[in-house]
DNA sequence: TGAAATGTTGGGGCG
DNA sequence: ACGCCCCAACATTTC
């Protein structure tokens, strides 16, 4: 008997999941591991909306191990000591995993993987997680030449089915109960995330459908508005590995195929395989500018004029109490749902980068902590790229107005409504300014500006131009990308 | 995957 | 009828 073990790290899957198919290839045992080590992660341990995830993902992994015939084993790290001991309980001769991008994190798995060869293991990685990996691809700090390039590449591998059986571990195997790794809140502040979450493999396959059957159509169109339900919402999915890249894609080649006037559908398939392309893309950068989950890409920015002694404004930002409503519902819904919509993300990241001149990294380290999809790629070029200190950067000077935002991308005020009750009764007109709604339109709408809503807390004008000024102090240091 | 300031144009009111 | 002005609408430039 050959046994290897699957060391799932964030690929919580059965189908398409490389590494437990190529171990289910080559052995006849398989012990299906995770190892919580939230300490190697190093300066990005999971924030507290990761961790609820994880906890309900490696719950419904187990759930789906276990209707094959086998289970999840749970052990507390270090990951390379606990592996070892595993090895020496089962006897494994491999060890397969899915292979990471954070830097730190590839810095600890090849050395994981030089310990376990030296020990006469034979290990094998794989990818589950990318379309394409970021050493296979030159470095580009430019989206779109990074696109023509992935476009010219061969897009249509076709995902691994799931396995139709698994077999047994050795009895009375030892593993940890879920609860022990304490990853749930203690004061129960996740009602908000379970209304509207449901974590594991088969809900991102459902959502995956719902998407393509409902949304996908007008997703070009619908996709930077956020009172609509114009997303797919697999981001947490995707970060956990609870669904994979490759089967995204598939999936909506098929149902292109089948459609009858393609030409419609393309144009939003392709919208969407786009930003699941900027997905690669930020691994991309993430592997090769590592520095950048601190320190910003334009070295410019390490003398920028951050503003300092910011707490207040910084606690307004983080509570949704900016005054300006479209981005006070953003920082709501992620509050509650442990999700924003992207385009009011980018809002509610250049109104703290920008009008209230609060260096990126606390925008970065919020999200972190609140949002269930945090992605350190993802998070790492998103709050760069807003800033204006990243790659394929928006100039410095490209400053969202809130207000216009809010009329443009929330025409109707419907999203802001849904997260701000105190600022339901106010009409189209008014609801993204209410400080400039007439006194008897306030009165007739329930509110008392500064106490039931409050003031903005900056003005954007000079807000604007601050910004713009201190752009000027850096702008001309060399080393610029 | 901006917004504001500035420039240009052309229709209509009016003396 | 004609020139002049106003200003919305659109385009371009600047930050």
């Amino acid at each position: 008997m050959t046994t290897a073990i699957v060391w799932f790290r964030r690929d919580f899957r059965l189908s398409d999941n490389p590494a437990l198919t190529e171990a289910l290839l080559t052995c006849e045992r398989v012990v299906p591991l995770y190892v919580h080590a939230p300490e190697e992660d190093g300066r990005w341990a999971l924030g507290s909306a990761s961790r609820w995830w994880l906890h309900h993902s490696l719950t419904a992994l187990d759930d789906s191990l276990r209707k094959l015939g086998s289970c999840l084993i749970i052990r507390r790290g270090p990951s390379l000591e606990t592996l070892r001991a595993i090895v020496a309980q089962t006897g494994a001769e491999r060890i397969y995993w899915n292979r990471l991008y954070e830097p730190e994190l590839i810095a600890r798995d090849t050395e994981i993987n030089r310990a376990l060869q030296s020990d006469g293991l034979i290990i094998e990685t794989c990818n589950s997680a990318l379309l394409h990996e970021p050493w296979t691809i030159k470095p580009y700090k430019v989206f779109t030449p990074y696109w023509k390039a992935v476009q010219r590449l061969d897009l249509q591998q076709t995902p691994l089915p799931a396995p139709k059986a698994l077999p047994p571990l050795p009895a009375r195997f030892e593993t940890l109960p879920l609860e022990a790794l304490r990853l749930l809140p203690t004061i129960p502040w996740d009602s908000g995330l379970k209304e509207n979450w449901q974590a594991g493999e088969n809900a991102a396959q459902r959502r995956l459908q719902n998407f393509i059957a409902s949304a996908l159509a007008g997703y070009a169109e619908k996709r930077d508005r956020p009172d609509y339900a114009g997303t797919s919402r697999l981001s947490p999915h995707l970060h956990f590995g609870e669904i994979g890249p490759r089967q995204i894609v598939h999936a909506i080649r098929i149902h292109t195929g089948a459609h009858e006037s393609p030409t419609g559908i393309l144009k939003n398939a392709e919208s969407y395989l786009r930003e699941l392309v900027w997905r690669d893309f930020a691994h991309h950068l993430l592997y090769h500018f590592p520095q950048t989950t601190e320190h910003p890409l334009d070295e410019r920015f390490a003398r920028f004029p951050w503003a300092t002694d910011c707490t207040e404004a910084l606690t307004a930002w983080r509570k949704g109490m900016t005054g300006f409503p479209i981005v006070d519902a953003g920082m709501r819904e992620l509050w509650h749902t442990g999700w924003m919509h992207n385009r009011v993300r980018m809002m509610v990241a250049s109104f703290l980068t920008k009008n209230l001149r609060i260096s990126w990294l606390e925008g970065a380290r919020w999200f972190w902590d609140t949002l269930v999809d945090a992605d350190l790629a993802n998070n790492t070029l998103g709050w760069q790229w807003t800033a204006g200190c990243g790659a394929d950067a928006a100039p410095y000077f490209r400053i969202f107005n809130p207000v216009l935002q809010g009329e443009r991308f929330d025409p109707n005020g419907d999203y802001v409504r849904r997260w701000i009750p105190e600022l339901a009764r106010l009409p189209a007109s008014h609801i993204h300014r209410p400080w400039q709604a007439p006194s008897a339109l306030l009165q007739d709408s329930g509110m008392h500006l500064g106490e039931t809503y409050p003031r903005p807390i900056v003005d954007l004008r000079i807000s604007r131009e601050q910004a713009l000024a201190a752009f000027q102090v850096i702008k001309r240091i060399p080393g610029a990308i």
